[in-house]
DNA sequence: CTCCATATGTTTGAATGCAAAACATCATCA
DNA sequence: TGATGATGTTTTGCATTCAAACATATGGAG
């Protein structure tokens, strides 16, 4: 029974996936070294190889914990070993590749309770970001920015049961709000180390929205989500610190429940990163 | 007056932090890339381009915000262009260096805000790990350590006013005990996150302890932030989360009256790193 | 049969050469 | 006189080559 159930919701989550298009980026966030080059311009060779390979590492096509040898990327990728080796750099400080320490790199695995670190520490610096904007006072057009976020949030939730589009629409809504959210503070510090941190694999605010599908009871839980997003602008509107801080930590902590569920049901290695997660220890 | 006594201020910084005798790297917070390299063989090229170019960074040698070329730098310290550009990518990884648009880089300015912000990060991010110890019970040896640490500080400032000397242990035993707080979580994520921000200048628990250097008052305000070490390490102990954690934040803001200080008087330029800091906006 | 030493192959670290792109300067034209 | 375009120089990005370190495997000696 409870198989089965697991079972569709895999299926339905590669369909939410495949909805957004953009693999992985789309749910791990995007990094502004990526936004800065130009669109439709040539990338630059380390940039190719530094996406490629992180599509590899998400999609768990290079084992988890595996040396990485430049020989081997250089052989796969074509490129020349300069930009790889500048491209493993970034995916070791981006957190996927561990530095070993006679040279080269590991693939980074995390235990279950690093994941649920990560996220809490998601929760915490966005609790902390929600904080300062609400001491501060936030700049209104990015409230207004914010708003009109919830309410296209509210229009997509408002259908009763809720198709993978409709899903997608909200994973990339839910992405921006909590990405005004981080400016909301007008701290580039803890805007910088919040994107850090939402690189790690799960850590990202949308990280395991999609775990839920698109049954009854998970429209339920997008539903208390979003009375969490509204409620934090009403904190800081208020200038009510501590209570938007909360709300932020508390919301992180719907993260957390879909983590559980994620690693009991141990099969779900087709959502990108989840290859990492090493099930002991 | 004022100017006077500040001057006085500067004078003894100067003593204190050559009392300590490494450089910038004891203040800062040692990378562990740092001592994994065996201690007295021959460091790597990248990794002595990396030290050096950060000692004249922080040292101000290098003028804040202004464009940095390779072959500048090649000329300058004789390496090769390969090494030097992987020291690069590691300092902006730290940090201390923007990477430019179209290539290159430019040593990072900071405002006092944005200082601010790192120290309250900082605090945030204490205050979780010693939560998280406090709720999910601290290591028994590890606690064991904290206090003889403590002990330590505490005999360091049962003195009735601190010489240079004892301000130099006063510095070393408090990044001790803020390492083995960071360790207290057991969590490794959040201990990672913690040291990167430590590298950030000025950040380091101990960034500003000097500013105080050794007078009377300077040693009431160590009395403070000794009491509160032991404070945290009793909640914890008792699993009082939130009380730990309030405690940890409150203790992070001794830096931030600090770094006002330092801010006020402008001529402190031979602290490591202030150079960065630039006036307004 | 086991253990050690040497040789070989693999892998990273460092240096340099080359090409393309960006920047600055200058000259010419409106 | 101002602006625009062309040219030359600087600077970065990428590739390749050389060297050194590590791991491995093989052969010989005890």
């Amino acid at each position: 029974m409870v198989k089965n159930k697991v079972d569709k919701v895999i299926a339905t989550n590669i369909i939410a996936i495949e909805a957004i298009n953009t693999p992985a980026r789309a749910i791990f966030g995007a990094k502004n070294e990526e936004n800065t080059a130009q669109q439709g311009a040539q990338l630059s060779v380390q940039l190719r190889a530094q996406l490629q390979l992180r599509e590899m590492i998400l999609a768990g096509e290079l084992p988890a914990g595996a040396r990485i040898a430049e020989l081997h990327i250089v052989e796969k990728l074509g490129f020349s070993r300069t930009p790889i080796r500048a491209a493993l750099v970034k995916l070791e400080q981006e957190g996927l590749l561990d530095a070993l320490p006679n040279g080269g790199y590991a693939v980074k695995t995390f235990s279950e309770r690093d994941v649920a670190e990560a996220i809490e520490l998601r929760g915490t610096l966005e609790g902390l970001s929600a904080r300062l904007a609400a001491e501060r006072g936030a700049a209104p057009v990015v409230m207004n920015e914010a708003r009109r976020c919830l309410q296209d949030i509210d229009a997509v939730l408002s259908q009763s049961a809720l198709n993978d589009e409709a899903l997608a629409s909200y994973v990339k809504l839910n992405e921006q709000f909590h990405a005004l959210l981080s400016e909301l503070s007008g701290s580039s510090v803890i805007a910088k180390e919040l994107e850090r941190v939402c690189g790690l694999p799960f850590a990202s605010p949308s990280g395991f929205v999609v775990v839920q599908a698109n049954t009854a009871k998970a429209r339920d839980m997008l539903i208390v989500a979003q009375d969490q997003h509204w409620q934090v602008l009403d904190a800081i509107e208020r200038r009510e610190g501590t209570r938007a801080e909360s709300l932020m930590r508390e919301h992180s902590r719907i993260a957390q429940r879909n983590l559980r569920e994620v690693v009991q049901s141990q099969t779900l290695n087709q959502l990108p990163g989840v290859s990492l997660i090493r099930k002991r220890s």
